[in-house]
RNA sequence: GGCUGGAUGGCAGAGUGGUUAUGCAGCGGACUGCAACUCCGUGUACGCCGGUUCGAUUCCGACUCCAGCCUCCA
């Protein structure tokens, strides 16, 4: 298996600490906000690569924090005028929500900052005691950046030009601009805990280097993000955990494509955001997934609403393919499956596709090619098609895809339908009435008009089945 | 300015030193009462300029353009 690493900028040949076990962290949300795409864009990455993970047999232990003190959250907070619990709970349970919307699997752990300050103070200290970090007069801790030699690794970047590039805030309690804050003091009034520094609480990036090592270890397999944490806060995690415990940090990093609106990042500061439930509202959860897993996962996309009906057209074709295969009563195990007319030339595709740093895109180009295949079969060998629908939902399984049944994906997933279902079985009704009657002009009409609300009928030898398209605006 | 990554057919999006990606759309045919679904067939795509090579979209170099990071952001 290979593995493009962000640290030495190949792809690299994957092998684990522990042999068959995948220690990854991934940074998560900061929880004052909705999830917006970017967001969706990180969850379902990591989770296409856990749930292949596991299925190429690796036992996986994946954790992604919540921070859930910071800044923002303070601020946005007191703007809402609720307190931080109150909000930090419901973003939370709100997050829940769309991940599971999406078909992401939960992480194995998904620990809080504010449930680890003790690990937090912990690492600060042992970071004082061997000098790479210093109690400023005004109660923050910084990290003392020079100190730490390999600073800039994973960016490449060389400490001088940084400062030479300007925009580094000046600070007075700093001894170097670039010198980062671990622990913050406490204004009055703010929440806060103690510390041997007084009252306070952690700076975002020490939180990350905490939480994983306790979860971990100080040296684990993989650790992911989205594109723009790569600088400063994973440089700091390193410059923080290498320094406290001595040991290499990550094996293997792992970043994320952006997703664009317009060719700019989408992002909260730029405000271009869409949430993930704002998108929810109108397209099926497995369109967006399938939107974002149709793509490599590290190059960037661009959102435009057209792309979504796109993708549910992409997706409209899987499912048309699985429509009408009853997969009842298949034994399908080894012997059986190859008898059956499926020989494991498509999954040894797929599998070498997805070795390949999780190419999703390639491995759906053979789900479309057995989709094709099983397309054939219900035609012409009726016989092979349970054993073909069956390997096709199996692999999409692995990605997190074709889970739903075909025909309820069909008639629009979670979207409202102009007609209730019996209206529309009752005109199916009419029209098969003046089909047999010859009456032509009134079974078009009847089809038309049913057309024209985005109903698409389609006659098959068992029956008229439908599909609802949302008509686009 | 520094550091990263990218530029592929009408659109989206993989990949490769010489051979079909794939999906959507288009075109021709089959199926159909006509359609839809589906099947079969169909497109001299690889930013620009040089170089290496028998041969480059694929390797090397320059150039142009785009994006990300360098400030909180996934």
């Amino acid at each position: 298996m290979q593995i493009y690493n962000t640290l030495t900028r190949r792809k690299e040949a994957f092998t684990p600490i522990e042999p068959g076990r995948i220690r990854m962290y991934v940074c998560g949300m900061t929880v004052y906000d909705y999830c917006h795409l970017g967001h969706a864009r990180v969850m379902v990455a990591f989770d296409v690569i856990t749930r292949y993970l596991r299925w190429r047999g690796f036992d996986v232990t994946y954790v992604r924090n919540i921070t859930d003190i910071d800044d923002k959250i303070l601020r946005r907070a007191d703007e809402n005028g609720e307190s931080i619990d109150s909000l930090t709970e419901r973003m939370i349970a709100a997050m829940h929500e769309d991940e599971a919307r999406l078909f992401v699997l939960r992480p194995d752990h998904e620990p809080r900052a504010t449930g680890h300050i003790g690990e937090i103070v912990a690492m600060i200290e042992t970071l004082i005691a061997k000098d790479y970090a210093y109690a400023a007069d005004n109660g923050d801790v910084y990290y003392r950046v020079r100190r730490f030699e390999g600073y800039g690794k994973l960016n490449n970047r060389d400490l001088d030009e940084m400062r030479a590039g300007a925009r580094v805030e000046v600070d007075e309690h700093k001894e170097d601009p670039l010198d980062f804050v671990l622990w913050k003091a406490a204004k009055p009034g703010e929440a806060s805990w103690p510390s041997p520094w007084g009252e306070g609480r952690p700076g975002w990036h020490i939180e990350c280097s905490a939480m994983s090592t306790c979860c971990l270890g100080e040296t684990f397999d993989i650790h992911g993000g989205g594109p723009d944490l790569t600088f400063p806060h994973h440089e700091n995690e390193i410059a923080q955990s290498e320094a406290a415990t001595g040991k290499p940090y990550v094996n293997t990093w792992m970043h994320a494509g952006a997703v664009r609106v317009d060719q700019e990042k989408m992002s909260k500061s730029l405000g271009n955001f869409f949430t993930i439930r704002e998108v929810l509202e109108v397209h099926d959860p497995e369109v967006v997934r399938y939107l974002l897993v149709a793509s490599h996962y590290r190059s960037p996309i661009n959102y435009a609403p057209e792309s979504l009906s796109e993708a549910r057209k992409s997706l409209e074709r899987f499912y048309n393919s699985l429509e009408g295969v009853s997969l009842e009563g298949l034994a399908l195990e080894g012997a059986a499956a190859a008898e059956d007319g499926v020989d494991g030339r498509f999954e040894a595709r797929f599998t070498a596709a997805m070795d390949d740093d999780f190419n999703t895109a390639e491995a759906l180009s053979v789900l479309f090619d057995l989709a094709r295949e099983l397309n054939r079969a219900k035609k012409e060998a009726p016989g092979q098609a349970p054993a073909l629908a069956h390997e096709l939902k199996r692999l999409g399984g692995v990605l997190g895809l074709l889970t739903q049944d075909p025909a309820a994906f069909l008639k629009g997933g979670a979207g409202e339908l102009p007609l209730s279902e019996a209206e529309i079985e009752a005109r199916i009704a009419a029209r098969a009435e003046a089909k047999k009657a010859k009456d032509f002009a009134t079974a078009d009409g009847i089809r038309d008009e049913l057309a024209a609300l985005g109903i698409i009928l389609k006659d098959a030898r068992e029956g008229t089945t439908w599909v609802y398209e949302q008509p686009a605006d």
